[in-house]
DNA sequence: GGAATTTGACCGGG
DNA sequence: CCCGGTCAAATTCC
């Protein structure tokens, strides 16, 4: 481990990153595997999910602190050695440009990290989604969040959500997060899962986007067909965090995004 | 009626 | 000019 922390090829932290990640995948394994036989009602449910929250929590911050090494090595090789001109400052300005240029588009904030999971919603903040993209000839749309506490404490974080593109392997669907901007809200202004769920009484989220996005059916070269069932489970208001998951609706909506379940349109492309 | 989402428009970098 | 990130009007949901 520290060998590999300490060479110092590009090579090194992906390393690492990559064997954090596969234990957070496997750990959604664990936990889409242990959840549904709880009793959802039991106190011993609700204190298996905040572990599992804790676990998650603690490889998202090592997997960060990673990228943000490897980046700061990258960038120090970069500088380092010579390219061709003054093109590949364009990293550095994406990095420091955060004031430069004083208006809004485009990435003002920098990369923080990428995650590959089952559960894309299951990160302990709550996001609020602002736009969705087909991505040139992915199979699946992008979909992109703010957190919801960008607008009252101007939290900068936003994050992407996009399906991964089966590698064959047609059980689980895995998907691409990717986290941008230091979040700077309060955490304790957050809402923690214990408390919401007290708030409010659980409601069938997982079907609520449906009816609004079902004019979306096209019949195009392009696998759209997919997005109609990403609507099924994809819940942009819901909590990200594993919360309602002592409600029934809820954790049948996991099921749906972890299982290939038969309501699900297969991948077309599959 | 307010809040959140959807979706096409818009913008800017490469 | 294309691509992808964001905006914002329209729409949906509660």
């Amino acid at each position: 481990m520290m060998n590999i922390l300490e060479s110092s090829n590009l090579g090194g932290y992906k390393e690492v990153i990559n064997e954090v990640e596969h234990q957070r995948a496997l750990m959604m394994d664990l936990h889409d595997l242990v959840l549904p036989i709880l009793d959802p009602y039991s106190g011993q449910a609700k204190l298996i999910q905040q572990l599992f929250e804790e676990v998650f929590s603690c490889s998202g911050k090592i997997i960060s602190s990673l990228e943000l090494g490897d980046n700061r090595e990258k960038q120090d090789i970069l500088t380092k050695c010579k390219t061709k001109g003054g093109e590949n400052n364009v990293e550095n300005h994406i990095f420091e440009e955060n004031k430069g240029r004083g208006n809004k588009r485009r990435k003002n904030a920098k990369h923080i990290s990428s995650v590959v999971t089952q559960a894309p919603y299951f990160d302990g903040y709550q996001w609020r989604k602002y736009g969705q993209k087909w991505i040139s000839k992915a199979k699946h749309s992008r979909s992109y969040y703010r957190c919801a506490y960008s607008k009252e404490q101007g939290c900068p974080a936003t994050k992407t959500v996009q399906q991964k593109e089966s590698d064959g392997n047609g059980t689980v669907r895995l998907f691409n997060v990717g986290y941008y901007g230091q979040h700077i809200c309060n955490r304790d202004g957050i809402v923690h899962p214990y408390v919401v769920e007290a708030a409010h009484d659980s409601v069938a989220i997982a079907s609520q986007n449906q009816s609004s996005s079902s004019t979306f059916v096209n019949t195009d070269d392009h696998g759209i067909q997919d997005e109609s069932f990403e609507s099924l489970f994809m819940v942009p208001d819901m909590p990200e965090y594993l919360t309602e998951f002592s409600d029934v609706e809820m954790a049948r909506a996991f099921e749906i995004t972890s299982l290939n379940s038969p309501m699900i349109p297969e991948d077309i492309w599959a």
